[in-house]
RNA sequence: GGCUCCAUCGUCUAAUGGUUAGGACAGCGGCUUUUCAAGCCGUUAACAGGGGUUCAAUUCCCCUUGGAGCUACCA
């Protein structure tokens, strides 16, 4: 049997990054079972639509590497389209189904309309809760005769269809993730599988659409557990095979409730925009609650595929680490190319110098130094030399005197003087030449570079004196140091 | 409240009916070093509690506690 998985993202907005784990576990699954990736657009709720969701879905999904093979996708103007031979593959397009579908059960008796309005709907459920009983549908209109209904129905009066689920008895199923899960029947509320507007809900569309699409996995959020007996519940009425199920567990927030945007990013495109690599994204996600070794934390799409077992996967909710977050993408950023790197850090190092000589001596410093990108315009101030006067207390080192940092500056200053060009071309050079004299002159490193490093950075803690020379350049370093020597002897 | 799910270091996790309970991030310490960063090395830290089953339980069962999800004409 061939797998078929599908996303099915609901356009309403951004994508949750916990929406994007259970993604990101479809694309695994699909790639270690050789199947096929299908992405179906969940746009039932009419009331939450969000233009442009959808297009934006799929960009992120694109810049992620996350290919479907099948369903929606957009072409290179953004543009949504689709392709396979099961569509359409956006869910509205198939509300004649879903609603021949409602019909259907409604003729075996396993569903009927509903009349009942949100206000008594509402009132109803107030009584159910006061008096402590479990707010569920209380089935007055499965009492209204047959002739009533349609007559009500002729007259075009506004109703839903709900299914009429057993009960008593229970139901038992299998999770890929948890095992067998036992539900009765007298829990489940009697579900609206259309709503007064003619469109399916979730719960009728889904089980009607991965039916008709073949799905054999369904791979979702842990929240869509409690609601399984009754999509079992309509595949039992239509006699169809169920397929699979896992439920994935949620993230969390650091309090361990559901992550949310109070408390912190959850969007994808927004840690993207942040400059976090879809590799780290990729890599980081797919830990978040399952690892195929225990003993390594990088690994590539192609490794974490060959390794994706959905049973592995943890049953409890994650809190999301984001100082591990960091420190992967730190990684990621390290294996960049020096050019893809210079492209990650442009926009941000632009804020800082406009001198395209400047900005290529700061690049090949920053690798060491940047997580992500709201670092990069701090960090590469440090190699911008500062107007600012270096306080001299600051710059003498340990009991040194003002003069004896003179003289050190001095010699640097002479020394800097005479060197070749070609001993500014990069920060190791200068080291070489700098530490030969200081060894010539029979000082020791720290009395020399100390105040140098301090004389250039006007800072306490700073980048080496080195790199700072290599990036402020020759005459810009001079200054730096004539400046010092002024207030050193002042 | 009801139903369902869940429970190993602070966090993400591994393993196991008998182990010094392993790894990673963070923390701490050290090395390197003129400081910071990076890197390297080392280190602190966990089986929620109580009952069983068993020669033996962190592991299996039950209860308690705690957490989470659902309880919509949202997904």
């Amino acid at each position: 049997m061939t797998v078929r998985v599908r996303m099915a993202p609901s356009p309403t907005g951004f994508i949750h990054i916990g929406n994007l784990r259970t993604v990101i576990y479809d694309a695994l699954f699909a790639d270690r079972h050789k199947g096929t990736l299908i992405l179906r657009i969940e746009d039932t709720d009419q009331k939450r639509f969000v233009e442009g969701a959808a297009e934006a879905f799929c960009r992120s999904l694109k810049t992620l590497g996350i290919i479907p093979d099948e369903g929606m996708w957009i072409d290179d103007s953004s543009k949504l389209i689709e392709r396979g031979p099961y569509g359409p593959y956006l869910q509205t397009k198939r509300t004649d189904i879903h609603q021949a579908r409602a019909k259907e059960l409604i003729e075996k008796g396993l569903a009927y309309r509903c009349f009942c309005s949100a206000e008594r709907l509402e009132e109803m459920r107030k009584a159910q809760h006061d008096s402590g009983q479990p707010t569920r549908y209380d089935r007055a209109c499965l009492k209204l005769s047959p002739e009533d209904v349609e007559t009500r129905v002729q007259k075009g009066e506004p109703h839903v269809i709900r299914l009429k689920v057993p009960d008593q008895g229970s139901v038992t199923f299998h999770d890929e993730i948890r095992g067998d899960i036992t539900f009765d029947w007298k829990e489940i509320d009697d579900q609206v599988i259309i709503k007064a507007d003619g469109i399916a809900t979730y719960h009728l569309a889904a089980t009607s659409d991965d039916h008709d699409m073949e799905i054999t996995h369904v791979i979702r959020g842990e929240e869509w557990l409690s609601s399984t007996p009754k999509h079992l519940f309509i595949y039992q009425a239509f006699g169809w095979e169920p397929p699979k199920f896992a439920h994935v567990p949620l993230l969390l927030n650091p309090d361990r409730t559901k992550l949310s945007k109070r408390q912190g990013d959850v969007s994808v495109e927004s840690y993207l925009e942040k400059g976090y690599l879809p590799e780290t994204l990729l890599n980081f996600v797919a830990l978040l609650g399952w690892n195929p070794t225990a003993d390594r934390e990088i690994f590539t799409r192609a490794e974490l595929a060959e390794h994706f077992d959905l049973s592995k996967i943890n049953r409890s909710g994650a809190v999301v680490n984001f100082e591990k977050l960091d420190w992967l993408n730190s990684h990621y950023l390290k294996q960049l190319s020096e050019e893809a790197f210079s492209v990650y850090i442009h926009d941000e190092l632009a804020k800082v110098t406009q001198d395209p000589d400047i900005q290529k001596r700061i690049a090949g410093l920053l690798r060491d130094r940047v997580a992500k990108k709201s670092d990069i315009a701090t960090i590469a101030t440090d190699f911008i030399p500062s107007n600012e006067d270096p306080q001299a207390d600051l710059i003498r080192w340990k009991e040194q005197t003002s003069e004896d940092a003179i003289t050190r500056l001095h010699a640097v200053r002479e020394l800097l003087l005479i060197i070749p060009a070609s001993d500014w071309s990069a920060p190791a050079t200068l080291e070489t030449k700098i530490k030969q004299m200081i060894a010539e002159r029979g000082w020791g490193n720290g009395e020399v570079l100390w105040p140098l490093r301090v004389t250039l950075s006007g800072k306490k803690q700073s980048p080496p004196p080195f790199e700072l020379l290599f990036t402020f350049g020759e005459k810009a370093s001079l200054a730096r140091i004539d400046q010092a020597i002024r207030v050193l002897s002042a």
